[in-house]
DNA sequence: AAAAATAACTGGTCAGACCAGTAGGCAATA
DNA sequence: TATTGCCTACTGGTCTGACCAGTTATTTTT
């Protein structure tokens, strides 16, 4: 693989995987180069393809930054291309479940329709590492578990287009298990929404696993809401699902 | 704007206004960096974006070509692997119509819930214009009804969601359109189609619309898989349909 | 203290060089 | 003749080092 795409893989990841928080500036053009030993032409195309995918924006003279994907009050009128879209609109984040309601229906549907005996091995895996995962550390195990039933859909249209939202699914995951897992019976009911899905897959039963499916991104999308309105929510809005995370020493 | 932003932004133009269509290649960077006078560093990090935003994919040795299928992805994602998934699979087109009838079916929803009176004059401009065409002009005045719907949700992740699924979508629709629409039964069932799913909308009909709505996606569906399955089809795989456009010279 | 010049960052662009795949031609060989 | 194989002229991939252009904090002036 090129060295530059490496690069912009490995960036991605390391914004990913929490080392950098959306809106945090990234190192200098002239650092990563030094850091990576690449040339700064090489980390300039990287960085040029992570502008490409709306991963982050960059500001002449005054460096590079994580994109922020949602609202805040945030400092001046920067803006990212795509995700511009959604700055200001708190609603995003249930417009976002909304959608997802309907992918990640379609995709259990589809996963205990297609999956092959691989792919059913990987949900299991995912599912284990889910249950024996403390729900309160982080949301990944979460994400991966979603993610496997996506795979196994078979459909690379819906693949690629949750891939694309990568990004804010895993703000909505995270904050998802900020403001519920928290709360016990949130946390079981969940729990067992997860259990019920994995087994409606894994018994084949595409209609039982489309609806059940729906029904969980659904119960969550209604508990946030019910939590946001009375007020005792730990995260309002994504971005500040950062901020928590960095209190959260237990990362990985 | 920053040169190599221009740049990109110009290529991208000059391969969706139809002067280099899916699969072709582009001018080699030393050549563009001449004919747009600038170094080939900036070329680089302008090919770069594209690639990110899934517009282009590049071989070392051979060139950059545009890439089939798709802008971008918004990338998600982006990038030449998720495009190399769908070169080659006849599939892609009811996989990609799969997440359509999802996508559709809410779009419909929540635009027969939601859409303001300036919706409901835009939806009803656009099915106008689709009457008024002949259906065996082009694919546009099709996309754009269904797109007056999708904004009418007031989803921004939807409306995002379907946009960067835009060129797909055109390939479809045109897809549909060129073997649907020469049938007569078929173009009056689909011209029924799309008056009972605007009536429902502008009746605020959610239920009604999303059903009406999913049946229309899965009936264009359905009937392209039977009329692929008889062979008469004239666009078999998404990737001809360029061809057939560039035969066609009544395009807008 | 306020204003202006400065210095030390940052990204943006350029030029030219060289490495590394690819493909076509053309000669030497079997 | 037909095949092999090299050579060459493409293509993108990377590096270097320079200079331009915004941003910001510091330091000098006033």
């Amino acid at each position: 693989m090129a060295i530059a795409q490496d690069i912009s893989y490995r960036l991605e990841r390391l914004i990913l995987d929490g080392g950098l928080a959306p809106g945090q500036k990234m190192p200098s053009e002239r650092q990563l180069a030094t850091r990576l030993s690449v040339s700064r032409a090489i980390i300039r195309e990287a960085l040029h393809e992570l502008q490409g995918r709306g991963v982050i924006e960059t500001k002449h003279g005054k460096g590079s930054f994580v994109a922020r994907i949602v609202p805040g009050v945030e400092e001046d009128g920067g803006d990212s291309p795509l995700l511009q879209m959604f700055n200001g609109h708190p609603r995003t984040l249930y417009d976002l479940l909304e959608i997802r309601e309907q992918l990640e229906g379609q995709a259990a549907y589809l996963a205990a329709k297609r999956a092959t005996t691989l792919d059913l091995h990987r949900i299991t895996k995912a599912y284990a590492a889910l249950e024996q995962t403390d729900p309160l550390s982080n949301a990944r195990p979460d994400h991966n578990f979603h993610q496997a039933i996506v795979e196994a859909s078979h459909n690379p249209v819906l693949v690629h287009v949750l891939n694309g939202l990568k990004n804010l699914m895993l703000l909505t995951v995270q904050a998802s298990v900020a403001n519920l897992n928290p709360r016990e019976e949130m946390r079981n009911k969940i729990g067992r929404q997860h259990k019920r899905i994995y087994q409606a897959v894994m018994a084949r039963k595409p209609e039982a696993a489309k609806r059940i499916a729906m029904a969980h991104v659904r119960f969550v999308s209604d508990a946030m809401r019910e939590i946001e309105q009375q007020g005792t929510a730990i995260i309002r809005v994504p971005v500040n699902a950062s901020a928590s995370k960095a209190a959260a020493p237990q990362n990985a």
